[in-house]
DNA sequence: AAAAAATTCAAACGCTCGTTTAATATTAAA
DNA sequence: TTTAATATTAAACGAGCGTTTGAATTTTTT
């Protein structure tokens, strides 16, 4: 192989997570991706396929540890004897979306950006998103179920749906002034996360 | 003047609204919106001067009102003696965008979605439609912050902000299954109102 | 009814898009 | 070291984009 593939991949990987998340799906060039990773631009299609293929590449990068690290959480609750409390559920599900936050050097914000986009593109894209993550959307459904059982299906489900918004917007927004996260501080995370959970629990109780 | 000048325009104004509430700014063509309309290609520019400027349109025709509305509930909560509730507060914050949905004959959904979308729109597009709602956010944040004086500006900020979050998050789901608001109907408009609001009031106040 | 203004229209402009091709260069296998 | 597989490259493809033009048409004013 020529100059190992992984780094050019890798490389538009990396500046299409960027462009994608600062202009969305439509907004972002092929031309703007090769440029800015000094790659040529038939490297996407040698590489990924097509563009859509490329946002797919994009999604599972990032996705897929957080979802891991989701059901890690989510199972070690299940494990204890008695239900978890409201709160600690919360906290399983935001967690792991602000944590991406606090890893890798410099593309955090970036990356916590193109998380909140994903769930604002015009369809079909944002499916590949929700796919993604589908399963451990269903997995905490079912535990808020337990955690709650007197309220319906239906209510936890948009109830759910707003926990989620309400992180996306957090992702978006952070480093922004008056915004939640300002810092990607380990400290200034977790206490993000407390104030978050704390914003939401009485929401889903009541 | 040919064909009534404001027919023309009204018909490419609604439906633009619906192109860019499906397909976002970059994703929608004039093309589309003109083929849609019935109206040739050149009465875009002739009448609005440009597709950020139709964009700038649509979003002025439906926020004005909605502005109005909600500046008007706020200075009705002002004029009483005793300071308003959270709840009373929150009430004035997402009724007046809930209730465009029982406006108008068809297009209620496809309005809905449209608000929604100006605010995950990327920039410089979202910036548009900041902009018309910025008088009534501040408002609507000196108002907590006399009724809530304990918390700080700052938290006040980003509370609203996830507030608004949601309320966006109810307006894009509306119709689908397991919304919040599946339907148009004046008491499920109300009923909507009154459970976000009993989601979001103990989060405002923690 | 004539003149002026406002609106519509078909056609084209220059440009950028995602994608494809086929030749070239690099690396790995034999 | 030859052969085969892998990767990069420059160039082009057709299609679609927002925008502009100038003539034709309709409406309003005189």
């Amino acid at each position: 192989m020529a100059a190992s593939t992984t780094e050019t991949k890798e490389q538009i990987l990396t500046v299409a997570e960027r462009l994608f998340a600062e202009h969305g799906f439509t907004g972002t060039t092929l031309r703007n991706v090769v440029s800015e990773a000094r790659v040529n631009l038939a490297a996407v299609h040698y590489h990924f396929g097509s563009k859509e293929e490329l946002f797919r590449a994009v999604v599972a990068r990032f996705a897929r540890p957080v979802v891991e690290r989701e059901l890690r959480l989510l199972s070690e609750l299940k494990s204890r004897s008695e239900l978890p409390s409201v709160e600690a559920l919360l906290t399983a599900v935001v967690q792991p979306s602000l944590e991406i936050l606090s890893e890798g050097e410099e593309a955090r914000l970036v990356r916590a950006k193109f998380m909140g986009r994903c769930r604002t593109e015009p369809e079909p894209i944002q499916s590949i998103a929700y796919v993604e993550f589908a399963v451990a959307t269903e997995a905490f459904l079912d535990m808020f179920q337990r955690v709650l059982p007197e309220q319906s299906r239906s209510q936890l489900g948009w109830k759910f749906d707003l926990v989620i918004s309400t992180l996306v917007r957090v992702l978006m927004e952070a480093g922004k002034p008056y915004a939640l996260l300002q810092t990607t501080r380990p400290e200034d995370i977790e206490a993000a996360t407390q104030k978050l959970v704390a914003f939401l629990s009485p929401g889903m109780r009541s």
